[in-house]
DNA sequence: GTGAAAGCGCTAACAA
DNA sequence: TTGTTAGCGCTTTCAC
């Protein structure tokens, strides 16, 4: 490896690049009258639109657009900001498949997505790329335990979209499904299928797993079953903990049917971990899953889950950060949500 | 819905954004000051340097990013350009996890990753990214059957770091493992384990998956034996496919006691299909895949499988491009390839 | 140590 | 229709 300097790396290139002001001369004309060319001015005829246009793509040239944004003072980049703990909950196939939706959206548009991961140090950095103009908004993933700091964005006036659970008092606009209805449905399905000791696993330290747990006790309560607090499992420790939880219920012999997960990875490992102790799902054991990730049919037995709707939710996240972004009222999208029933949750 | 306008969004903040100038005038000094202390310069005196930074902070201040790069000519913006299908296969989290991984690194330099997905229409928009000065260069993944046209960039002098396989006349940078090295390791693990029928599931319409399965056959030569052609599934239909693929190996009566393929999540799906039909792994058939997804070690059973260090290779396409926009000779990494024995593959 | 002045590459009044 | 002119918000010689 050739001898490397600490500092950033030297602007360098080659042949210098084409301006502006290049192919106007070369074209005979006024920068003016390229801009207007290239950016499709109704006031440049069409014969000269195209010679300088064709000129333009011949030499290669490319407007800058960090020159045409600062003068227009406009920006077409937005950032997504993944809030959270690593990369590895974003593995997640549910938020992974939303980013692409959310890239799709602003393609669309004409815009570009900046990505970006934030962890409790550098936090500030997440307004600053908005006051310092690089960004023109966020659309925040993970909302996790930054509620309050998300509402002191939405006060400063930085616009906001984010993926989450719909907070009664968020001053941000919010993307969600409903994670209440979600939970109920998953558990009231598992009640039908004859399930009466339904165990739950999933995140409760952030918003939308709660409202699943919510979700879940409502259904329980509607047939006058109590949540039987040793079934409960609040993913403390990662998915080795939720392996390791439905070890111990089988080990302790309390006795439970059925398991609700918060999420589909959760789902999965709650059955491998059932598979490893041999027990069978969906006969011994039926399991719910939450997001309908591609590989819930995959598997097998395939899962049951609850789906969020991915692609209408990256759209929906754009379109209102651009409400906000244009200072308009902040409002709430919530999604349909529904259960998706398959294998793993019926009763043979 | 309040009417809305078909035209990009407008600028519109409420107050103002504040600005090197006001930051000057309410310190009493002028923008070059202010400028020098904010940028740590040696010729501010660090009383001075304190309380610029102070009133900047409190007034929540940031530099104009946009702005600084126009007049110091750099960007500090790099393009992870996906070329491909569809996030669909980004959704491979392997590719996802390299993905966290380059973000990490160009963070750790102060670096920004603008996302970009590319089809085959917008395809010049590539160039366009770094001549129109919007990015500074290229982080390519999925290489495919982008080949040569990745060569066009790198002539043109577009700094480019590309994932994929190292061709022999390739002109831009790649990282990659040594894919006919995994594929040779895959299969000579199973042939040690008693297989004699591989059959081998991978996407060979790419250099990856012609590579590993080079690999695959100049395992089988070593030992003799000669690659069933009836036994190669080359993926043209996605994953569906593999399963039926599968299933007909199975309907057929063709013996095979053993899978290699080209993916874990290839593998995975092939597990479910010999699931699905009663076939245990590995006792009736063994499976090894590639890549080492989070998942390989989790699934019932855990599935054998080759490593590439993904670390490793975010952190080297950051390096390699690096060097590249320094115009310093173009270098290949290869990654580091091994096995990982996990249960899919021993003989009982 | 500090400020004045000259741009970075582009767009948009305003004039012609 | 086209060109002239004046910046967008910042950095950086160059002079003091």
């Amino acid at each position: 490896m050739p001898a490397d300097k600490a500092t950033a790396p030297e602007k360098s290139s080659s042949r210098k690049r084409m301006q502006m002001a290049d192919i106007a001369r070369m074209a005979g004309v006024s920068t003016s009258t390229v801009s207007r060319a290239l950016n499709g001015s109704p006031l440049i005829p069409e014969t000269t639109r195209a010679r300088i246009t064709e000129l333009a793509r011949s030499l290669n040239y490319t407007v800058n657009v960090g020159a045409a944004n600062l003068r227009k003072r406009d920006v077409q980049t937005v950032a997504l900001v993944h809030l959270g703990d690593s990369m590895q909950r974003m593995s997640d196939p549910f938020l992974l498949n939303m980013v692409g939706q959310v890239a799709d959206s602003l393609e669309a548009r004409g815009m570009n997505l900046l990505l970006t991961r934030l962890n409790d140090d550098r936090i500030d950095q997440i307004p600053a790329m908005v006051l310092g103009g690089q960004v023109a908004g966020l659309i925040v993933i993970g909302q996790l335990r930054w509620h309050e700091y998300l509402n002191d964005l939405a006060r400063q006036g930085i616009p906001l979209a984010v993926w989450g659970a719909v907070l009664p008092d968020a001053v941000y606009s919010v993307v969600g499904s409903d994670n209440v209805l979600g939970g109920y449905l998953a558990t009231q399905h598992l009640l039908a299928q004859g399930a009466r000791s339904i165990a739950f696993v999933g995140d409760t330290h952030y918003p939308e797993g709660q409202l699943r747990h919510q979700g879940y006790l409502k259904a329980l309560r509607e047939v006058g079953l109590k949540a039987d607090p040793l079934l409960f499992h609040p993913m403390l420790f990662g998915e080795e903990g939720t392996r390791e939880a439905v070890g111990r219920w089988i080990d302790s012999g309390h006795a439970f049917d059925a398991v609700f997960a918060g999420s589909d990875i959760s789902a999965l490992n709650v059955m491998a971990a059932l598979a490893s102790r041999g027990l069978e799902v969906p006969r011994q054991i039926k399991v719910v899953g939450y997001d309908d990730i591609p590989w819930a049919q995959h598997v097998h037995p395939s899962l049951s889950t609850v789906r969020q709707p991915t692609d209408q939710a990256g759209q929906a996240l754009v379109d209102l950060l651009l409400e906000a972004m244009q200072d308009e009222p902040r409002r709430s999208v919530v999604l349909d949500t529904r259960l998706v029933v398959r294998e793993s949750s019926q009763s043979v």
